[in-house]
DNA sequence: GTAGGGTTAG
């Protein structure tokens, strides 16, 4: 206690400092400090270094400007004084003036600070200056290469990154997890514009194996995503499957992967078992909600949308932009404008990005009202955002749906000369998609003849439904003789050249087109319908024996159909290709599933609410003006959204105006 | 010894 009440006597430092040490190191400390005096006063080494310091500390506090002043003033610049005015430089001419420092410094070619100045480069998008110093960097380490690459993929240059990973396997490089990520990275980067991608991205993969890191956590979850990005969703699961640690950016990037290819329901029941585990670095962040809400999205459940923005807002994720976003983009594909444009309300004008209006548009788009999309578009260019890319593609979509020939070729012409927006191929593919629904089949052809890039299948596509819905036999053979060689196993495009060979009176034609179609057994992309009911989402395919409810809807479809026919609904039996007797094509048209999700809702939903469907596929005519007919007969509005857009069937009419 | 990576809405 006596000794607790003698420490508790305050002791000035120093002589604390005194108290504590012998009198021999005192002694030391003394001489030490005379000596430094007298090289403080007569060297500029002390000068230097306190010069040095201070320039480490402007930069630090954000002063550049003063920090590079001070900098002819110091001899002998530190290492550390460069690497921080590098960390601090945010102009060119502040960058090019601390490269020139660095160069006429004795670190000139200092390995750590050229990774510093990549970075730095990069950063202020001057990628000459950055491979500048990366060729003048003799001794390269694992660093500079791996800064380089990432600069090159910053700039899209990814097919130089490329090169250069496979100038480093060359010269024996010892390559680390970081070269992986970013090869890896690249190889996507790449695939827009070239067709080896996966070939190259299972070149990485195995190189990536022989090394041993594969498993590296980082590794294999930038494997996963190039994986989900190429569409190859089984490889992406088998990589995640391998994988023995996850992070929550594991698990995220794999229900994105399900959400974006087209399995949103094994996005949910991914997100439901991460969840579920309980682990608390697996709480879900922004990213993983966004990618969540996709998936609601994909399904059009809007019930458990509803119930994600409620968890948003306890988490306070309603703050990240992103996240209000993808939410205003779930509600509209659910079937919600309203409650989207309240989400877009909400956010502050300031804050919008054009990520929020392209929602809106393509939001509009999709239902169908176009002359809002039109208005929303003009309101974005008003509000001060740039169009980007996607605002075009939407709003040029809207025009081709709408028949606005002449404001669609107007926008397209806007987007070079107003917008300074380089038309990609999608806009040539709304285009082709505009002039071709307007009966303009000329025009469309002149467009894919003139366009400077390669015509997409999708482009074709577009070109062979408005030859089936004009019946031009010539440009419908010519798109197929591309087709045919594109997406040789796409049968939807046997389908269509049968039909306007039928159109046509060729059967002939129409049989030599089914035998081709049934020669190669190609598998057809089975039709797949969502609904959801009291907040559980149902998914119904055609030949669906499984549900336990399965004779009930017989049933209830059995009888909706007698109904119809009372009413006028005739089966549309032309959307059967097979040989088959006329009953039992009108049994395969009544196991459509989208007819199944219907009866289902019809039977297990609230009286009288909305019920809304997702499809995989196209409507085809027969679901088409069957569900226009119940929507009459049961007084219930039908929401239907199929791989394009969305119908709206209520009193017995479609808001496509039958135009799809 | 320092530096650097993976998931994000249209």
């Amino acid at each position: 206690m006596a000794t607790g009440t003698s420490l508790a006597v305050p002791v000035p430092v120093a002589e604390r400092r005194f108290f504590f040490l012998s009198s021999q190191h005192g002694h030391e400390r003394k001489h030490r400090r005379k000596r430094s005096k007298v090289f403080s006063s007569s060297s500029s080494e002390a000068i230097a270094s306190d010069h040095n310091h201070q320039i480490q500390v402007l930069c630090k506090q954000g002063n550049l400007a003063l920090a590079l002043q001070l900098l002819p003033h110091e001899p002998n610049p530190t290492q550390r004084t460069f690497h921080s005015l590098i960390l601090a430089s945010n102009t060119p001419s502040s960058a090019s003036a601390i490269h020139r420092a660095v160069i006429h410094s004795p670190f000139h070619s200092d390995p750590f600070l050229s990774t510093c100045l990549i970075a730095m480069y990069s950063r202020l998008r001057l990628l000459s200056q950055a491979r500048q110093v990366f060729h003048n960097t003799p001794s390269k380490t694992i660093f500079v290469w791996n800064a380089m690459l990432k600069a090159l993929l910053a700039d899209d240059e990814a097919e130089d990154a490329l090169s250069l990973f496979c100038q480093m396997n060359c010269l024996g490089v010892h390559l680390d997890s970081y070269t992986f990520s970013f090869a890896l990275k690249s190889c996507i980067a790449c695939s827009a514009d070239s067709s080896s991608a996966p070939y190259r991205l299972k070149q990485i993969h195995s190189a990536a194996i022989r090394r041993g890191y594969d498993s590296q956590v980082h590794v294999a979850t930038t494997l996963l995503d190039c994986y989900s990005k190429l569409g190859f969703l089984s490889y992406a699961q088998q990589v995640f499957h391998h994988m023995s640690l996850r992070t929550l950016v594991t698990w995220t990037a794999m229900i994105g992967c399900y959400a974006r290819n087209e399995q949103p329901y094994d996005a949910l029941n991914l997100f439901r078992q991460m969840v579920l585990t309980q682990d608390p670095h697996l709480t879900p962040n922004a990213v993983t909600i966004i990618s969540v809400l996709l998936a609601c999205a994909g399904l059009a459940a809007l019930g458990q949308g509803k119930i994600l923005h409620g968890y948003i807002l306890r988490r306070e994720l309603d703050s990240v932009l992103s996240v209000n976003n993808a939410l205003v983009s779930m509600y509209i594909k659910s079937g919600s404008t309203v409650l989207g444009h309240r989400v877009f309300d909400h956010l502050d004008p300031r804050r919008r990005d054009a990520v929020s209006w392209n929602s809106l548009i393509s939001g509009y788009a999709m239902h169908g009202f176009y002359q809002e999309a039109i208005q929303v578009f003009d309101e974005m260019v008003q509000s001060g955002v740039s169009p980007t890319a996607v605002s075009f593609v939407s709003v040029l979509g809207a025009c081709s749906h709408c028949g606005l020939v002449e404001e669609g070729k107007m926008i397209f012409q806007s987007m070079t000369h107003k917008y300074n927006v380089v038309p990609c191929i999608e806009h040539y593919a709304c285009m082709v998609d505009l002039l071709g629904r307007a009966g303009q089949l000329d025009e469309a052809v002149k467009i894919i003849e003139e366009m400077p890039l390669e015509p997409s299948p999708q482009l074709w596509g577009s070109l062979l439904g408005a030859c089936r819905k004009f019946g031009n036999v010539e440009y419908a053979e010519l798109a197929c003789s591309h087709l045919f060689e594109l997406e040789p196993k796409n049968s939807g495009n046997y389908v269509l050249l049968a039909d306007v060979y039928t159109k046509a009176q060729m059967p002939e034609e129409v049989d030599r087109v089914k035998k081709l179609l049934e020669e190669q057994s190609l598998p057809k992309l089975a039709g797949c319908s969502w609904i959801e009911v009291f907040k559980k989402v149902y998914s119904f395919v055609s030949v669906d024996e499984m549900n336990p409810q399965i004779e009930e809807i017989d049933a209830l479809l059995v009888e909706l159909v007698a109904a119809m026919k009372i009413h006028g609904y005739e089966p549309n039996t032309k959307v059967i290709l097979y040989d088959l007797e006329q009953e039992e094509k009108e049994r395969m048209l009544l196991r459509h599933s989208e007819k199944l999700a219907l009866a289902f809702g019809l039977i297990n939903g609230k009286k009288g609410e909305v019920i809304r469907i997702t499809k995989n596929l196209r409507l085809c005519e027969d679901c088409h003006s069957f569900t226009k007919l119940v929507s009459k007969f049961t007084k219930r509005d039908i929401f239907v959204r199929d791989v394009n857009r969305f119908h709206h069937f209520k009193d017995g009419v479609c808001s496509c105006m039958d135009y799809w």
